[in-house]
RNA sequence: GACCCUUUCGUCUAACGGUUAGGACACGACCCUUUCACGGUUGUAAUACGGGUUCGAUUCCCGUAGGGGUCGCCA
């Protein structure tokens, strides 16, 4: 292809997409993997080097295979196991070869594999790479060379291997060590690119000697760098929004979520963010990697998540939302209401996650929620409100009720009710929605009254008037 | 501690060796608005430090400091 560079001889040129790598699909050469080990959640950090392990594959027209590193029984979890294929489903990953799938390597979890490792161990035995510990443990003995790694990231890695103790690689039980295995399956599985975590750069050292000794081509390798808390510390689970899980119990998209994810290690070089896996796909290159680690900012991921939001059509908001309302093991106010939908139309431009349903259906639905702190100190300094208020409500009771009950005749009322009262129509909004709502923030108020309808609009108001719960 | 990687606003990041160092989140102000928000405009805010190389360094080199990673019979 041209390679992007200068201005194109329009009659020479080729076909804008004649470079697409159309026809070599399954062909291409590129085989990568994703190896998580089912000990606990998805972490984002996983779940990032999955992405970008599926971005590569995409883009090269390559293979994913997914393989579960299990070789540790004793940590091991079935549940471990579903929270990450569901989190990496969720994600928008597939992949090629793997559980679930199966695929010309399988089987796909290493707890499955061992006559293969004992195979390879034997070549090893035989070759003399190894020699037994008194308890049983078997080391490789390592041949204590300087190794460059030619990271496509890092760049040249020097790695000193010449003063590090043999690796175990079997245990007294025999069973394998991580290393081992590992190297034995991306062999095995004729793995190309290894794009892993930057924790993983000094494994490499061990994981070469290990190709080496068995005669085969280690692959490239691709080290990313790390996420780390906001606080600059490794994330661990006690912080919030390190579970993949955390993203789908929040009601977030997961669009919008590994759009953020690619943002931290990833750039495009040019101003965008907001960008769909088919725009990141074609700009997926070592180039555009970052070298550093990247601190996870809840707040931004959020604030993505409610870009996406914005963006999603009426039906597939009113789905997507009620699909969170309906897997809640607490049922919401309003969830299987008939004005649900209409409810929904409200609160739509107003949340960051569906998480904040939960906050505007209860003070949509119920006439009694009580009025927050933030709502009564505000109203509490002002004078005469319960007076002001009085006369606010006897305009709306003036207004029709039924199909005449309209924000823009309750505008008209209020805006009556100040004139009356010699003060600016803005300056009973504020009561008026902790009135209707009891809530400081909220959704439009008047569009939410002309929901509510006239008759549980002025009850509700009259009720809370009377409550003398605002403004003593 | 040793070794490796890394360092641009608080955070994520952009900038062929020549820019008033740009964008986004967050924060402040103003505008819009009947309220809460959205949105728009705008402001505060960065090249860690010290040496080189160069006419010129955020950019290349060295050192120092900070940060992270690794140093398992975990993966």
């Amino acid at each position: 292809m041209q390679a992007g560079s200068g201005p194109c001889l329009f009659g020479l040129r080729p076909h804008p997409l004649s470079f697409l790598p159309l026809f070599e699909m399954s062909t291409s050469p590129v085989r990568v993997r994703f190896a998580p080990s089912p000990t606990g959640y998805l972490h984002v950090g996983g779940a990032r080097t999955a992405l970008f392990n599926w971005l590569f594959a995409r883009r090269e027209g390559g293979t994913l295979v997914l393989r579960v590193e299990d070789t540790d029984a004793a940590r091991n979890t079935a549940a471990a196991q579903a929270a990450i294929v569901d989190g990496l489903r969720w994600l928008g990953i597939d992949w090629d070869e793997g559980p679930e799938k199966g695929g010309p390597h399988a089987p796909y979890h290493q707890s499955q594999r061992g006559e293969i490792y004992e195979r390879y161990f034997q070549k090893l035995v035989d070759a003399g790479h190894t020699y037994v510990e008194e308890n049983g443990a078997v080391r490789f003995r390592s041949p204590k060379e300087i190794i460059i790694l030619p990271d496509k990231i890092g760049g040249d890695i020097k790695i000193d291997r010449t003063e590090e103790p043999d690796m175990t690689i079997r245990r007294p039980d025999g069973s394998f060590i991580f290393h081992f295995v590992n190297v034995v399956d991306d062999i095995e599985m004729e793995i190309t690119h290894v794009i892993r975590g930057e924790d993983h750069i000094y494994n490499t050292g061990k994981h070469i000697e290990l190709f080496r000794a068995l005669g085969a081509e280690p692959p490239v390798y691709a080290h990313i760098p790390l996420i780390l808390n906001a606080d600059g510390s490794k994330m661990s689970k006690r912080d919030q929004g390190a579970a993949v899980g955390y993203y789908q119990e929040e009601g977030y998209l997961p669009e919008a979520v590994a759009n953020y994810l690619c943002l931290l290690g990833w750039s495009p070089k040019d101003d965008r963010e907001i960008l769909t896996v088919e725009e990141i796909l074609p700009l997926f290159r070592w180039e555009n990697m970052g070298h550093s680690n990247a601190k996870f900012d809840l707040e931004k991921c959020g604030w993505m998540n409610a870009q996406y939001l914005a963006k999603l059509d009426t039906p597939s908001f009113d789905h997507l939302a009620i699909a969170w309302l309906l897997r809640r093991t607490e049922p919401l106010p309003g969830t299987d209401s008939p004005e649900l939908v209409g409810a929904l139309a409200l609160i739509k431009p107003k949340i960051k996650s569906f998480r904040e349903l939960a906050e505007h259906l209860p003070m949509l639905f119920l006439d009694d929620a009580p009025v927050s702190e933030e709502a009564r100190g505000k109203l509490a300094t002002q004078a005469g409100l319960k007076d002001r208020l009085t006369v606010l409500l006897r305009h709306l009771d003036g207004v029709e009720g039924g199909t005449a009950w309209t924000a823009a005749a309750l505008q008209a009322a209020v805006a009556a009710a100040a004139a009356e009262l010699g003060v600016k129509p803005g300056a009973l909004m504020f009561p008026l929605r902790v009135l209707a709502t009891g809530q400081a923030h909220g959704v439009d108020l008047l569009p939410a009254l002309e929901w509510l309808g006239k008759t549980a609009s002025m009850r509700r108001l009259q009720a809370r008037l009377d409550g003398g719960q605002i403004a003593g």
